[in-house]
DNA sequence: CGGAGTCTCTGT
DNA sequence: ACAGAGACTCCG
């Protein structure tokens, strides 16, 4: 028994009944407030003869990602991911995935697909589908609603979509790029001189929409994880303009970000010797373009077209938003109308 | 890449 | 009659 010999007696009622409980605590519980660390670990204390509170939240490793479920908010407080270019690489298809309720979570407490539905809110990845091409079983665990927080559909596929899309860019500068996501309840609201925060919830399981997300992007080599270049950022959960590009807009330091959220992330990772990542990295994290998103969405649209109409309609898109034609998109163009010829020619 | 909504079919 | 799964179409 690891406790000391100071020990009490409580005394107390439950239901008329009389109780005694003999309760040992360590000698430090007894010194003043404020000289000395008071233990938490310790099931007993004066204070709490039936045992302390004890926390529902719980760490849940998945096929490609690991995260930290949110019980009272049907969300993730945390989610870790780490890529590289191998597991870039892939055929996996997220057509191939569904959003389901995760049944590693407590009886009813995972948010449904019916919270979401036409709510107004996305389904927003934490960890990314995108980054598990490499393995359909990452990227279907993904989908699990324990991996999903409520996000606005246009910061979602826009800025946030951008977001995701730099950190995968990051693996051709860095062997390893670890990320954490997650949502976060912050004052969006002032009136005069008061601060209110205010969120949505939705669905019959009243699941709230974060005002925030945060992700913190650390990416070292493999040889040399001291020298770890890392930026933590904070985004509203809002529609972000096209225009926006420069990631430093919403950069916060790792500090600020354990006062938000309360975890102290990377607590071994030696502050002396890591850089911040927006100097590190060669692009200072600067986003890619809307424009090149654009371009990119064409040539998907391309690829997939079932007729010359599908691809007008890419063309005309790109048009409208003044987006210049690349090479590879005009080639694209070309390979899949004498595919599309040959097509109704047979 | 990131999502949504609608329709049809099927099983209870 | 209603709920869920899958195919399909649409948008940024």
């Amino acid at each position: 028994m690891a406790t000391s010999n100071f020990g009490i007696l409580a005394k107390g009622f439950i239901s008329g009944a009389v109780f005694t409980v003999s309760i040992s605590y360590p000698l430090y519980l007894q010194q003043k407030r404020g000289t000395a660390p008071v233990k938490t670990d310790d099931a007993r204390s004066p204070l709490f003869p039936f045992g302390k509170p004890t926390d529902l939240r719980q760490v849940i490793d998945y096929t490609g990602h690991t995260l930290c479920y949110d019980v009272a908010r049907k969300q993730p407080l945390w989610v870790s991911e780490i890529l590289t270019k191998e597991s870039l690489k892939g055929r996996a298809n997220r057509k191939q995935s569904k959003f389901r309720v995760d049944d590693q979570l407590p009886e009813g407490t995972s948010a449904t697909n019916g919270d979401y539905h036409k709510s107004g809110w996305s389904r927003g990845h934490m960890a990314a589908a995108g980054n598990f091409k490499s393995n359909q079983q990452a990227m279907d665990d993904t989908f699990y609603l324990s991996n999903i927080v409520p996000q606005n559909i246009d910061n979602n596929s826009g800025f946030w979509n951008r977001l995701e899309t730099y950190c995968r860019d990051l693996t051709e500068q860095f062997d390893k790029v670890h990320v954490i996501s997650g949502p976060l309840y912050q004052v969006n609201d002032i009136v005069g001189d008061k601060k209110f925060v205010k969120y949505e919830v939705i669905g019959d399981g009243r699941v709230p929409a974060p005002t925030h997300l945060y992700k913190i992007v650390a990416a070292f080599n493999e040889g040399s994880p001291e020298r770890t270049a890392v930026a933590a950022f904070v985004v509203p959960n809002i529609p972000i303009s096209r225009e926006v590009s420069e990631l430093t807009k919403y950069e916060v330091s790792l500090e600020k970000l354990k006062s938000l959220t309360g975890f102290s992330f990377h607590p071994q990772l030696p502050s002396q010797t890591t850089t911040n990542l927006c100097v590190s990295d060669r692009n200072s994290c600067k986003l890619k373009s809307w424009e090149e998103l654009e371009l990119y969405f064409a040539m998907k649209k391309v690829k997939y077209a079932k007729s010359q109409k599908d691809i007008d309609t890419a063309v005309v898109t790109l048009k409208d938003n003044h987006v210049k034609f690349d090479q590879k998109l005009l080639s694209q163009i070309e390979k899949k109308q004498t595919e599309l010829r040959h097509a109704t020619n047979a």
